[in-house]
DNA sequence: TGAATTACTGACACGGCGTCAGTAGAGTGC
DNA sequence: GCACTCTACTGACGCCGTGTCAGTAATTCA
C-alpha cells in the first residue's frame, strides 16, 4: 500500500468527519433553533467530542455557513431543474420563483440558515473562509435567475427595458426571500384573518413579477404556469378560523 | 403633599428609567452589533448595576422588542408625513417606499433591530408583553400603507383588482424590507460591480411597485415622485472600482 | 420618628465557550 | 517486528456572561 494512497484516503475520511458534523448541526438546529443550540449538542449529536468540533468549525458560526453552502447547493440544484422545465425565459422565473416557495417549505432550517446569512454584516471576508464559499454559492444561484431573465429578454417575453439582470435578479431574490419571510413570521396574523401561507405567497410573487412582463401582456394573468384559479375576489378578510 | 400624586411621580420616574435604559441599549447596539453587546455594556452605558437592568427587561431579547417599537412608531410618523405630502394613492405609496428607504439609512440600528424581529418565529404572545407592543406597533404601520392602497384604489391611480390591501401592504412591506436588507449584505458586490445602493433599491422599489399601475399607465415611468434620470441604458457592469 | 414600601446593588452559582496539553492509534522506515 | 512520527481526537481548565437573590439605601406613609 503505498504512501501516497493512505494520504487521500485520510483526506477522505477527514472530509467525511466534517460532513457528520454538518449532518449533527443541521439536525440540532433544525430542532432547538441556532439561538439556544449548544455545541455541546452538536457534538453529542455527532457521537464526537465538543473539542472535535472546534477543531473544524472555528465556531456556531462557521457551522451554520456550512450549513448556508449545503443550502444554497440545493437551492441551485433545483432552480436548474426548474428553468429546464419550463420554456420561455419569463416561465423559467415564475418556475424557478414556485422552487424557491417550495424549498422553503421544504427545508425549513435551511431557509431560516439563509435568512441569518442575507442579515449579517458584510464584512471583509478571507478568500478561503467557508463564508466566502457561501458567498460564491450564493453567486452560483443568481446565475441561474440571471441566465433565465436573458432568455427571456431575447425571446421577448420579460420586457427588454426591465433593467439590469444582475439588478433584477437580485431584486427578485429579495422580493422572494422577503415575502416568504414575511408569510413565515406572520404566521399567526395569516391565521386569524383566514389566510392561507401558500396563497399569500404566491400571490405576492405573481405580483412581484408583474414588472417583468412586456407591455402587451400586462392585463391579463401570467402565463400558463399559474395554478387556474377561479377570478379570485379577494378573499382575505373573511375570517374563518382555522386551528 | 397627597400620597396619590407622589404615586403618579414615582410612576413616571419609572418609565423615565426605563427609557433611559432603552436608550443605552440602543446606543450599545448600535456601537457593536447585538450580538457581541453585553447587558454589563448597556448597564455601564445607562449608568446603572447591571442587575437593574434585569429589573425592567427579562433578558436581551426584550431590550430588543422595547427598540423595535421605538423603530417601529418612528416609521409610522414618517410614513404619515410622507403620505401627507403626496396626492394619490399611488404617490403616497411611492412616497412611503422612499420613505422607508430613507429611514434604513437614517437609522441603520432600527433597521437591523427589525430585521432581527421579522426573522423571530412565530410564537404565542403574552397579552402585556413587550413582544405584543412590537406587533401592534407594527400593525399601525400597515395601516398607513393600507390606507394609501385603498385611496389609490379609489382614486383610479392604483389598479382595482391588484389584490386585497391588506395582503398588498404586506407584500410591499416585504418587498422593501427585502431588497433594502439585501443593499445592505451584498454592498461589497454592489460596490465591485459598481452600483449605487440608492440607485439599486430605488429601482428595486419602482420594478416592484410596477404591479399595482393600472393598465394604461403601464408603459411610461411611473408619476411625477420618481427622480428624472436619463433613459439609463443599465448602468451595472462597468466596473469602476469605489473603494 | 419608626415602619413599610420601593429602587437599587454586590456577589454568587451556573453554564457555555474556546483552548491546550496530552493520549491513542495508525502509518512509515528500518 | 520495533521504534518513530504524525494526526485525529479527548478531558479538563480558565474565562466570561447570564440570571438571581439576599441585602442595603432611599423614599413615603402613619
Amino acid at each position: 500500500m503505498s504512501a501516497n494512497r493512505s494520504q487521500v484516503r485520510r483526506r477522505e475520511e477527514k472530509e467525511q468527519r466534517r460532513e457528520e458534523i454538518v449532518d449533527a448541526a443541521e439536525i440540532v438546529f433544525q430542532r432547538q433553533g441556532y439561538a439556544t443550540a449548544k455545541m455541546e449538542d452538536v457534538a453529542r449529536q455527532a457521537r464526537v467530542s465538543r473539542a472535535l468540533v472546534y477543531l473544524y468549525f472555528r465556531n456556531k458560526e462557521e457551522l451554520y455557513f456550512a450549513i448556508c453552502v449545503r443550502a444554497l447547493h440545493l437551492i441551485r440544484e433545483r432552480f436548474v431543474a426548474a428553468a429546464a422545465a419550463a420554456p420561455s425565459g419569463l416561465e423559467k422565473i415564475h418556475a424557478i420563483g414556485r422552487a424557491y416557495v417550495r424549498f422553503a417549505g421544504d427545508c425549513p432550517g435551511y431557509f431560516h440558515a439563509l435568512t441569518h446569512l442575507e442579515s449579517h454584516k458584510p464584512t471583509e471576508v478571507a478568500p478561503d473562509s467557508i463564508e466566502r464559499a457561501a458567498l460564491d454559492a450564493g453567486k452560483a444561484v443568481h446565475g441561474v435567475t440571471i441566465a433565465a431573465l436573458e432568455q427571456g429578454m431575447r425571446d421577448g417575453s420579460i420586457r427588454k427595458d426591465a433593467g439590469d439582470p444582475l439588478m433584477l435578479a437580485l431584486s427578485l431574490w429579495a422580493f422572494s426571500h422577503g415575502a416568504i419571510q414575511l408569510s413565515i413570521s406572520k404566521k399567526n396574523l395569516f391565521a386569524d384573518v383566514g389566510v392561507d401561507l401558500a396563497d399569500f405567497t404566491q400571490a405576492a410573487l405573481r405580483f412581484g413579477l408583474r414588472g417583468l412582463l412586456p407591455p402587451t401582456d400586462l392585463v391579463p394573468e401570467p402565463p400558463s404556469d399559474a395554478r387556474v384559479r377561479a377570478p379570485s375576489p379577494p378573499r382575505a378578510r373573511t375570517p374563518r378560523s382555522r386551528r
